[in-house]
DNA sequence: GTAAAAGATGTTATCGGTTACATTTACACA
DNA sequence: TGTGTAAATGTAACCGATAACATCTTTTAC
C-alpha cells in the first residue's frame, strides 16, 4: 500500500501538496495537480483513512447497541439505521448485547477509546443500574425504540401508551370484556408503557382488572405459545389476548389452533409491531403499525445532530403508531357475554 | 480525555514505562506500576485505540456485506458473526448492501483505505460482473451461504444441491408428481444448486421436469404469495410447492389457504431455511435446517485465520442440514395420481 | 571490590496523514 | 526596474501510542 510520501517524490512535490491537491484542489497550480493525480493513479494511492481519523479524532463511526439483531424489528431499525448512517459518511457497527449490561457498558468504551463517535442504545437503561453509565453526561447517545421517562438523552420512541389503549379499545369495542395481556419481560419500560394503555383502556371502559389475565413473556415466539398455554387452562378463559409484540402473537395463535379453537371466532388475537409475517399469519394478525425504519434513520440523524452540537439534550421524537385491524380480532363470542 | 503523556507526567515517569505497564507489566517495577496504575485511575486514562490501530496497521474491525440486514435467515448469521468477532476481539461493520454492486466494492474499499481488516460476503458474486473486486485475490475475504464455484476465496456454505435433492425425495416418496418450485433470483447461484437438486431427484425418479411448474421469486413473503397465485391458476395444479426459502413458503401458504384448499390435504408446501417462524406457521412448514449462526461464526473464524496467515485459499467449508419434516407436507391427493 | 549480567527506565523515531507557518515564485503596477 | 501582493509550494510540528535502542541501576558471582 503506498503512502502520501511516495505520491509526493513521484510527483516531484511535497507532501502537501499532494495533500491539498486532495482536499482543496483549487489551492494547487492546474499542472501540479494534474501531476500529483497521475501519481495518485499510477501508484493506486488510496489515502490510510485510519490515519486521518487518528489525526482528526473523528472515527466517523456510530455503535448500536441491539439487544438482538436475529429478531425482526430490530432487524427493520438495524436497516434504518444503516442507509441513515451510511448517506451521512458514517458507519455502522453493530453490537448484539443480549440485554447484558455489562456487554453495553463494554461497547460505550469504544467511545472512550476513540473507536466510536456516539451510541444508539435501543434498549432502556435498566432502572435497576441507574449508574450504568458512568459518564453518561459526557457520552454522545441517544435512546432510540424503548426509552425510560427523563433520560438524560435525546429519545426517539412512540407513544406505547396510547397505542395500547387504542389496541384495548380496538377489543372492548368489539364487546371483549375478559382481555387477556402477554406481556414483555418485568424490566422493560415498553411492558410498563403498554400496560398502562391497556389499563387506561378498561378503566376508561369501567372494566377491572383482572391480574389472572396478565402473563408475563419474552418477545420471543415461544413465550407467546406458553403464556396462551396457560391462558386457555384458565377456569374462565380470555376471550381475546392482546400480545405486546407480534411474535408472541404468533407464537399464542399456534397454541389457540392447537387447542382446537378457532380465531378470532373462539379468541380474538392482537399484537403489536406489524412485523412483516403478520400479514400472511392465519389469520392475518390485527396489531400496531411502528415505523421500524424511521425509528433507526432518526436517531442516528440525532445522534449526528448530537455530534455536531446542534440538538439539546432533551429532545424527544415521538413517532406515529397506527392501528392496523385485520382477521385475527373479531366479535367476542356469545359465551362471554353471559 | 488524557493522554498517556499526561499520565507519565503525573507518575514522574516516562510514556514508555506506562505503555510498558500496560502492555509487559512485569518488565515494570512493582512500585512504579502501582505509581502508574494510580496516575491511570486518577485520570481516568483510556488509550486512544485509534492511535494504537493506526500504528499497528490492524484494525480489528471486519466488514459484512449483508444483502438484506432486515432478512430472518440473514439476521440469524450476523448474530454468529457478531459473537464470533466479539470473542475473538473484532468488531463487526455491518453493511446493507441490498445485492447493489458499486455499494458492495464502496464496502471492500474500507480495506484498502485501512479502515477494515477483512471483509465477509454473504452474497455470491455476481457472474455477470467478473471483475468485481478489481484487487480480488488481494482482499482478505471469505464468502458465506451463497457461493459460486471455483470462487478465490474460502467459502462456507451448504450442500443446496444435496439438500433441495433431500427435500424433494422427500416429497416424491408422499406421492407427489406435479411438485413446483418457487426459484430465488435468477442470478443467484442458491437459486441454481437448488434447483439443480430439484431435478436431481425428479430424474432419479423418472420424473419429467415441467417448466410450467417453475417460478420464479425473490425470497420474500409478498413473491411466495404471488408464485403461489401463478401456480394455482395452472389447468392442472401442482399438489405439492418446494419454496426455496421459508418466507416463500409462508405467502405461498398464506394464497393456497386464500383459495380455499388446505394443507397438505390439498398441497403440500415445503421450505428452505428453517427459520423460527417455521415452527408456528399453520400448519408447521416442512423445511430444510441451516445452521445459520454457525455460518456466521464459521466465516468470521476463518476469515480471522486467513488474516493470520493460517489459511490457504481454497479452503471450503460445508456445514451440514437437515430435513426438518412437519405438518405442511402430507401425501399426495388421490386425483393426482390418475 | 569489581566486572558482568540482569533489570528498570528513559529517549526518540515512527506510523500517515493535516495544517500552521515559512518561503518561494509570479505577476501587476508605479 | 523595483516593490508589493497574491498564489503556489515547502517545512515541520503534531495527533497518541509503540518499541528499538540507549542508559542507568541493581544483583550476582568470583
Amino acid at each position: 500500500m503506498s503512502t502520501i510520501r511516495e505520491v509526493a517524490d513521484m510527483a516531484g512535490v511535497s507532501v502537501a501538496t499532494v495533500s491539498r491537491t486532495l482536499q482543496q484542489p483549487d489551492r494547487v497550480s492546474p499542472k501540479t495537480r494534474v501531476r500529483v493525480q497521475e501519481a495518485i493513479d499510477h501508484l493506486g494511492y488510496k489515502p490510510n483513512l485510519m490515519a486521518v481519523k487518528f489525526r482528526s479524532g473523528k472515527t466517523q463511526v456510530l455503535v448500536a447497541l441491539v439487544p438482538t439483531v436475529a429478531n425482526v424489528f430490530f432487524a427493520r431499525v438495524i436497516k434504518g439505521m444503516q442507509e441513515a448512517a451510511a448517506s451521512q459518511g458514517y458507519s455502522l457497527l453493530l453490537m448484539n448485547t443480549m440485554g447484558d449490561d455489562d456487554i453495553e457498558r463494554n461497547c460505550a468504551k469504544l467511545v472512550d477509546t476513540s473507536q466510536a463517535d456516539g451510541v444508539i442504545q435501543l434498549r432502556a437503561f435498566n432502572p435497576f443500574a441507574p449508574d450504568q453509565f458512568q459518564s453518561e453526561a459526557l457520552l454522545p447517545m441517544v435512546n432510540a425504540c424503548e426509552i425510560v421517562d427523563g433520560a438524560r438523552f435525546p429519545t426517539v420512541t412512540l407513544d406505547n401508551r396510547a397505542a395500547a389503549k387504542a389496541m384495548t379499545e380496538h377489543l372492548i369495542s368489539l364487546g371483549h370484556r375478559r382481555i387477556a395481556m402477554v406481556k414483555g419481560p418485568q424490566s422493560s419500560p415498553l411492558t410498563r408503557d403498554r400496560l398502562a394503555g391497556y389499563e387506561d383502556a378498561l378503566k376508561a371502559a369501567g372494566l377491572s382488572i383482572d391480574d389472572s389475565l396478565l402473563c408475563a413473556g419474552d418477545f420471543t415466539l415461544s413465550s407467546g405459545y406458553r403464556a396462551a398455554t396457560t391462558l386457555l387452562s384458565l377456569p374462565k378463559r380470555p376471550t381475546a389476548i392482546f400480545c405486546e409484540n407480534d411474535e408472541m402473537a404468533m407464537g399464542a395463535m399456534r397454541k389457540v389452533r392447537e387447542a382446537g379453537l378457532s380465531i378470532p371466532e373462539d379468541i380474538s388475537i392482537a399484537g403489536f409491531d406489524n412485523i412483516a409475517f403478520s400479514a400472511y399469519a392465519e389469520p392475518p394478525l390485527t396489531t400496531i403499525a411502528q415505523p421500524a425504519e424511521e425509528f433507526g434513520e432518526t436517531a442516528v440523524n440525532v445522534l449526528i445532530d448530537v455530534l455536531n452540537g446542534k440538538t439539546k439534550h432533551a429532545l424527544k421524537v415521538i413517532l406515529p403508531f397506527e392501528l392496523i385491524t385485520r382477521q385475527s380480532t373479531g366479535p367476542a363470542p356469545d359465551s362471554a357475554n353471559p
